[in-house]
DNA sequence: GGCTTGATGCAACAGAGTTGCATCAAGATG
DNA sequence: CATCTTGATGCAACTCTGTTGCATCAAGCC
């Protein structure tokens, strides 16, 4: 995807195309897996400052306007990846209990049978959340050479000092 | 389920009885729906006095031993509910999201096939989370009457003062 | 020029859970 | 009995992940 994708991803949503918009939908375009606002912060600021308070917002609004969409992971950070409409399928995510890494699967449908659900229940279904907890390949590879951490490298967590957007 | 019955639990579960513990058992065993560490402090707070970091402990405690099992919902918080070997079911959960509450549904073997899923991704699966989002029944109804709130009654944040435990 | 509007920045705050260390009771040991 | 150890609990302070209020700034409009 390049650059004129990204500004008709956001028309097409309704979202006014600003830098940090762009810089954003550019790594949620990444699509391998559903990032933390933490990462996705650390990406946009390879290019560009930008506060968290910000990317926070432009999070917010882009799950509005279906642009992105939001899901829980066995932590306390949300992921955040396309939304269906721009990823092209409602999907599920495998989730890595050692390194947090949340990949992308290609679909949910095989999976659920959603029309049985919105009849069984007595409610009005809005979304299906399906997540696979388990320990991915990267990280059963580290463990086995005896590393005890996952097979994660990145860390560093994204800061809050004045003067650092 | 009688005490004796949860004290039973317990010790299959490899937990020792005491006092507060038996109280979480006997809120979690209610079985209906799955409750944040908010509403089971305010629940076993009925009973004696108990300090919320020893609740977050037992829970802790509980998870590990597959006594209680930990679900994510569309808000911050944790839901508990009794895992799998003593609720009788690996089961999914129903989120309202107006009101917060994630009923336990009959099971989620019916609507995701794990088997499929362990074979097509290249991860050890450990357990598959599957939410149904929505609006409750309740909350349905509490809007077409107009109000905005849905069908909330509690509220009452668990404090943290000194002397509350 | 003045006015409004939307996007962004900054500081302080909030909720949910954690950590470290103190205390206390029940057993085990002598 | 005196003492030692162990596990459960309490309390204060802390972390992490966002949120809220208010200030600023640029772009478009009158
Ligand atoms: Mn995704
Ligand atoms: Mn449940
Ligand atoms: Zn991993
Ligand atoms: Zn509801």
């Amino acid at each position: 995807m390049d650059g004129k994708d990204m500004a008709a991803m956001l028309e097409e949503a309704g979202v006014e195309p600003t830098a940090v918009r762009l810089a954003v939908t550019h790594v949620l375009a990444d699509g391998e897996r559903a990032l933390p606002a933490g990462d996705i912060l650390r990406k946009v600021r390879e290019t560009m400052p930008v506060n968290k308070v910000t990317l926070y917002r432009i999070l917010d609004l882009f799950v509005r306007q279906g642009l992105a969409s939001r899901h829980s992971s066995g932590d306390r950070a949300f992921r955040y990846c396309l939304g269906p409409r721009f990823s092209g399928r409602a999907h599920g995510h495998a989730y890595c209990l050692r390194c947090g890494r949340m990949a992308c699967l290609p679909a949910t449908r095989d999976l659920v049978d959603v029309a049985a659900l919105g009849r069984s229940l007595d409610m009005d279904v809005v979304g299906v959340e399906v997540r696979i907890d388990g320990v991915c390949a990267a990280c059963r590879l580290a463990a086995e050479k005896g590393g005890t951490g996952g097979a994660v490298e990145d860390g560093a967590v994204v800061d809050d000092a004045p003067g650092k957007n």
